[in-house]
DNA sequence: TAGAATCCTTGATGTAGGTTAAGAAAGCGC
DNA sequence: GCGCTTTCTTAACCTACATCAAGGATTCTA
């Protein structure tokens, strides 16, 4: 095997919980390298979820639709990030949320299906699975915070602090529907920020 | 035992995965009712939560300070509902989160110590706590969504139709702070709304 | 590389909700 | 019950962001 691409999961997976070489070799037999062109959609609105994925190259952006047809962003997923619609994901209903790929994309994925069969077979994938959805809950309530207690301008620096490479890869229109203000607005506060 | 007041713990686990009898005896020797008065703080601020529980009578409030040091509910707990500083919960670190009682309280709780016990005992304990983490991200990610997508109106509409007894128990001052608003605009939505 | 589409910016104006202030109503302690 | 505090409401004015409109910059795509 030239590169084998699907080492990062486990280090992703050993950042919860140690697996021992038979889980990680069951756990390896299920992954799929799965590639997208830039503009692909990883999950479409209406689709459900099949996948739970981590990055090793791209850019990923999840998003709603608003009831006018407006595209909500609700995420940014770099190299190394899970990326899936999560909600269909645990449910295994029709998403909500549709997941496009901004650049060209690799990651590697799990089906839903394998991932509940090691999780009856192996107490470390639920355990897993477990900080996994405790880790997206916590940052979901950060957000929360952030969406009710900050201006759309202290968003916009902690979102840029935060995230380094995001302006180089990110529309500055997802990035505005991302904080919850209109392009024109960002646009404003871009040009304020950049007197100082 | 006159009325067996964990019961209404073992329905709610028992909604996320079937329990055998040894763990349900083993789960139920660790559970401690705990009563709090009208006000009294379940977690403080800067706390390390220490307890998950469930709602037995009464009704709880969490909420956050801002920078200026005002409270910003996040959420309103009723019977049979969890409640815990979560966020704290998971990290055992202290708490951003104050849960406060806004009646008279009892509540059916377990140690963080002894839920940890359980789940590295059994796998139907990790597999609650899964199910648990991903129920409440799904619920925030639902909140984001309406932060992000509805009037202030709108999600207070949505709010009360969702809590029939909320307006009952929770002051107008608490609701406004959860729906991101101050008690003035709330005032002026619900005179608006009593119009129609 | 031209043309079309999309994105970004800027300006004028509109509006939801914030701020300040003050009085009315309700809850609470003695 | 009678003050005292907190909550709720109303009104006048203010601000952040939205809307509408248009021009310029990028980026697709043929």
């Amino acid at each position: 095997m030239p590169t084998d691409k699907t080492a990062i999961l486990k280090i992703a997976f050993e950042k919860q919980a140690p697996l021992t070489e038979e889980e990680w070799i069951e756990i390896r037999s299920y992954l799929k390298e799965r590639t997208f062109k830039k503009g692909a959609f990883l999950c479409r609105n209406g689709q459900v979820e099949h996948y739970l994925s981590i990055i090793y190259e791209g850019t990923c952006r999840g998003f709603y639709n608003n009831k006018e047809g407006e595209e909500i962003s609700v995420g940014f997923m770099f190299p190394n990030d899970f990326v899936s619609a999560y909600y269909s994901f645990l449910t295994q209903r029709p998403s909500l949320m549709a997941v496009q790929a901004v650049t060209p994309v690799t990651i590697i994925s799990i089906s839903h299906t394998h991932l509940n069969r090691l999780c009856d077979k192996y107490k470390s994938a639920e355990r897993i699975g477990r900080l996994n959805a405790e880790r997206i809950y916590r940052r979901k309530e950060e957000r929360e915070i952030a969406l009710l207690t900050m201006s759309a301008t202290e968003r916009y620096q902690d979102l840029v602090d935060r995230n380094p490479q995001l302006l180089q890869e990110i529309s500055l229109k997802h990035i505005a529907s991302y904080l919850g203000i209109k392009p024109e607005s960002l646009s404003r506060i871009r040009k304020q920020l950049a007197k100082q």
